[in-house]
Parts: C-alpha cells; structure tokens; sequence
DNA sequence: CCTATAATTGAATCGCTAA
DNA sequence: TTTAGCGATTCAATTATAG
C-alpha cells in the first residue's frame, strides 16, 4: 500500500475504512475545504407511529449510536483535529448537524481553534411533522462555517457570486431548501432509500459555491452516497471521500460518474430572498397592531369576536382561528379569515389583511 | 436581610446583583420557565468576565483562548446550575444566543442533564447587513428549549394555541420576527438606546404563550431592561428579574409599571383534547344516546358491531371497548373508536364522537 | 390519455393516567 | 416501578392507483 500521507494527495477518490485512520494517512495541508456531515448522535426510543398508524422509518443504524456524550465528544474531537491538520491555511470546513449533536460540534470545534464564521440554517420547506403534537416540528438544520483559525485572514468567500445569486442582495445565514426527495433520492434494487439522510445536492452547491473555486479539493470524511463529491464534480471541484461502507461507497462512485459538469443553473435553489414568509394572525397580536380583547366584525357587521392573545378568536361558546370561526359562524365549509374579518377604526371598519400588509412590509 | 432561599418566592421583583449569587439565594424548585439571554461577549474584543466579575486579560496565545472559553463555561455552568435548581419539576428553561456562545450554552445545558426540546430559529426580518462582504449576512439567533432531564416527561407545550396561531398548521422551529426597533426600542435621555441587545417583545410573547400558563412564575437572571417582564405581565403570568446594572434595572421598573395587562379571558388559548375531561362510552349508553343492541359502523361501512349494555361492543366472535375493537378489526395497533365508530341516523351516518360531545356540554 | 384520489415518505431524541 | 387502558396525533410533495 502506498504511504497517503507522504504522497501527493490522490483526488477523486473514495477511501474506504474508518474516517479517522484513513484521515491520518493524509498529508498535511492538502485540502481547500471540508465538508462533513457526521453521525448525529439521536437519541430514539421506541417506535414511532404516525396518525395513520404505520411506523416512522427512523434513523437506528449503528453507526448512529453512541455511549454517552463523553464517547461522542473524543470521536468528534478526534476526526476534527485531523480535519484540521489536512486543510491548507487557507482552507475553511463546514460541517451540518442538529440540536442533538450541533452544540458538541460547535463547541469542538471552538476548542481545537477553529473560528466560528457563520452559522447557517437549512429551512426545509417540506420536514416531517411532529405527529403526537409535543414539540414545535423541527423544521431546520444548522450548518457552521468556520476558518482553521482566528489569525486565519484569508479563506474564499465568493461573496458577488452569492449576491448576485440572491437576487442581488446580500446572502443571508437562512436558507430554504427542499428535502432530498423523489428523483434525486437514490434508490436500492429493492426499491428502499440508499442511504438514511442522504442531503440535497443544491445546499452542497450553494456550500461550494460559496466557499471554494473551481480546481479545489474537497475532503468529506463522511461520505455516505457522495452527494459532496456529485456536487463538486458538477461544479468543477475535485473531491476525496471517507466512507467505510462498502455499500454506500459503490453506490457514491457509480452516482459521481454520471455526474456531467454542467453550468449549474439548472439546480433547483430558492433564493432566501424570494422564499416566501407566511404570516400567521397571532403575528398581529405578538406585534400589537392588534390587542387581546379587540373586537373583530364580519363583512356585514352581524357577528362579532374578540381577539385572544394566542391569536384565537372567541364568540360565544365559538373559538378557533381566524379561518375556522369564520366558518363556523356562517356555517360555510371554508373561510378566508384574512378577507372575512374587520376591525374599526377611526376611519371606519378595515380589513385585518391591510394589517397583515403592514407586516409584510417590515419583511 | 430576608433570607430568600427559605422564604416564598417573592414574584414581580427585580433583584440587583450578581445573577449567581441571587440565583443561589432562591428556593428550590419555584419557578415555572426560565427565559435567560445570557451575555456573549466572548473574544470579541470586549473584556470576557470571570464568574467573580474580575477581567480576563486578552492574550493571543492558545492557552489563554482555552482559558477564556474555561472561564465562560464555568460562568455558564454555574447559572444554568442553579437556574435547574430553582426550576419546578415540570418547569422548563429557554436560552437565547448566537454562534458565538450558543454552542457552549447547549453544550453546558446537555452535560447537566437539561433534555433538549427544541432548538429554534429567529430569522429576522431586517438584520443588520455585513457591510464588509466577508460573511453571510448573519440573519438569526438561535433559542433552545429544554426540559430538567430525559427523565421529565411533562412539560407545558400550548400545541393546540400555537397551531391555532400558525393558520392551523403546526408552529415550526423557525420563528420569523422583526428586530427591536422603532417606538418599541428604548432610548435614554441622550436619546441612545438604553440596552445594546434589547429582544422585541414579540419573541418573548411566543415563547410565553407557548410554554407557560397564566399564573406562572418566570425567572430571567439577565433581566436588562426588562423585555421578560413586560410581556410576561402584559399576559398575566409573574416574573422574577435579576440585573446587576442598576440603570437597566431601574429602566425596567418604570417600563413594567406602564404595561396593562390583557383581561384573564383574553389569555384563556386553545384547549387541547388532551385535557378534556374522559367520557366513558358507556355513558353514551346510560344517558340513553345509544341503545343495547344499537349498531356501529365503521368509516368504510365494511364492520358492524353491536352496542352492549355494559358499553362494550360485540363484532362476531370479538368483544371488546370501541378501541380495542376497532384496533382488532382494522388489526391496527391502536384505535380511536371515538373518532372510528358511526351510527345511523335519518341524515346518514355519524360519528359517535358527536354524542361525546352532547354528554361534554352537559357537564 | 388525462384527471382525481389515495398512498407513501422524510435525521424524530414524539402520551398520559391510574391501578 | 410496571402494566394496561384510553384515545390523541401530520405537512408537503411525490408516486401509485382508480376512474
């Protein structure tokens, strides 16, 4: 076997075995940027049923599982420090997580030296609900960026191409993808899900883009089904993949060479600017354009409601949101709360949706 | 002196001083939520101080970066102790914060047992710009929410108010909310704002809402100027501030003093069916809404069965409650005969959960 | 072949109470 | 402390099936 570590860094490649001593084998400063999405450390219990009663496919591979937070801690601690010697001074990591393992990662990566540049948030437009209604749906993902160091003066932040692929604003730390779904998911002969968590190809292209040049190398030590490596060959990158699955690896390098480098616009991304901000009634009372105890009236002026602060209505024995008391009062299926209800002014009654304009305004 | 630890909790007071020496001053288990926005001045450039208050000296060497991040976390470990101390068993606790400490509040929060919730996004809707054009625009801070321990299993979750909020979907992790600013934003007499991090008091009116009743007791041990207390009084539930600045902490009074609270009425949210009270079917029965030997069907009309006296149900060879029933023939592994099982009636079928109902506004 | 409806699925720390 | 019973609970998007 040839010495990894004092030959010049083979690229294109997906290294089969455990990531750490496969990590060790690279030589120093050989990398421009990490990518790594590592095991997230959940903490299931039993199964978990949906409404309908069929059973959640959880994430309950071994490679997910952990002693105690301590066991967590030294593998996270051990693969970052190699990350770490591997990049150029120069080079800058990210690395995607949840609340179960984002605060040991972070944290981490604080005390090997890394210097925190950005957290960004993944909004997924489609999560899965939160289906026994015990929590808020966990709707995002943190991703954090960081610099080897705090001298570290100069890393490669493209920040014209991302404005420029913001609609000319500036690129914000929230950004609003979809789930990796339908035809991008690969699939088994069985038909199943290759791979558990496999991420969208357009957030490893916004992370490219933002953060590498064309002619880069970038390490993901966790490699899975290749999403980065697919990624960064579309986009003219060079990449080297950890991955001790076999299964996983065969299905990576089979995906990334398929990949043909092409002008990337035809990758489906939203831009944040443009991703679109429902605004919920309660807004109104939370901003207090509108008060608990206000009184609200229908289009005729026949029925009347008060205002609760958790952004309910109330009439008579009625509660309900804004949609659903609507309907209920005039006895109709369905009902646009936005159109149907009205408050009064000095200047006579107005719609509640010229508030909800005044809200979208500040957005 | 009065020695708190041992007298009743006095509510609606801003206590002055060291927020860990008066956090240990009061009683266990007391407080139903804590709201903490915790400094994070960590290697910024300002001074970093050590849980007694003296300075840690700004050195660039990488053992005095350790320190400093040792100092924080001893800091942060030492409030958050005693802030699970003074939490009720069923209390829970939320932190603000942003890349640069919120690893090491999560982190810290973890390792004493606290159990992650959530964590939860606040895009805002007009962050200020990077107006270098080195970074992502940093757009959001991050809360989390944890209950004592793993073990906790009840927590007050409003589910049912939050989804009626959101438009009858459920509320998502990620909150979209405009910064302080404007009228809400207050100014000293030099016309400068009085606190440089005051929240909006919408962010505080959801998390309130959310995860506390009216009548509970909510400790903030980094009061300010008091943006906890105003909205916890504004909806009819008690606070405990701590400050140590007595400008900030006089600012707060005055600002308290002028809030109005909402009408209890007002506060009353959207009841979850959880807390409804139970409704033996048999009482349908007894109350003579069904009869023995009346016929349920279920939702396809594809099973019958037939009311007992006793409220049990006879399906052929099968007996059983309306859930254990409907769970045998539908071989479901559970089953809510209430919302499952119609009978007829002269307009078609109905759902006896309607009968429920009946029997419900009765009581 | 087109349209409407039904089924499937995604990194999930997912119930409460009383006997 | 454990078990059993009651009965509450999902959003967006894609794919499959029915009409």
């Amino acid at each position: 076997m040839t010495d990894l570590k004092t030959s010049p860094l083979a690229t294109n490649v997906v290294h089969r075995g455990d990531c750490i001593t496969v990590l060790k084998g690279l030589p120093d400063a050989s990398v421009d940027m990490v990518f790594a999405d590592p095991p997230y450390n959940l903490q299931l219990g039993g199964d978990l049923l949906r409404p309908d009663n069929s059973v959640v496919d959880a994430v309950d591979d071994d490679w997910d599982k952990f002693d105690s937070f301590a066991a967590y801690d030294a593998f996270t601690r051990a693969w970052l420090t190699e990350c770490r010697r591997v990049l150029k001074p120069e080079g800058s990591l990210w690395v995607i997580g949840s609340y179960h393992n984002i605060f040991r990662l972070g944290s981490a990566m604080q005390d090997l030296g890394f210097w925190v540049l950005n957290d960004i948030i993944w909004r997924k437009t489609n999560p899965m609900p939160n289906f026994k209604g015990t929590r808020f749906t966990n709707a995002h993902e943190t991703l954090i960026w960081a610099a080897r160091s705090r001298e570290q003066k100069r890393y490669t932040f493209n920040y014209d191409a991302m404005k420029a692929f913001n609609e000319d604003v500036q690129m914000r730390s929230d950004w609003t993808l979809a789930l990796c779904t339908g035809e991008e998911r690969i699939k088994g002969e069985d038909g199943k899900k290759a791979h558990p968590t496999q991420k969208p190809e357009a957030l490893l292209h916004r992370v490219i883009m933002a953060a590498s040049r064309p002619g880069d190398v970038i390490l993901d030590p966790f490699f899975g089904t290749g999403t980065t490596g697919a990624a960064a060959k579309r986009l003219g990158r060079h990449y080297v993949g950890i991955e001790r699955d076999e299964t996983y690896a065969k299905v990576a390098e089979t995906r990334i060479a398929a990949v043909i480098p092409a002008a990337p616009e035809d990758l489906k991304v939203m831009g944040s600017k443009r991703a679109e901000v429902k605004v919920p009634f309660g807004a109104l009372v939370e901003a207090g354009l509108l008060a608990p105890g206000d009184r609200l009236y229908s289009p005729k002026g026949d029925r009347e409601a008060r205002v609760r602060a958790d952004g309910s209505l109330v009439s008579g024995e009625f509660t309900g949101s804004i949609h659903k008391l609507g309907a209920l009062l005039e006895n109709a299926p369905a009902c646009n709360g936005w159109t149907y209800w009205r408050f009064k002014t000095d200047q006579g009654f107005k719609s509640i949706d010229a508030l909800r304009s005044e809200i979208r305004a500040t957005m």
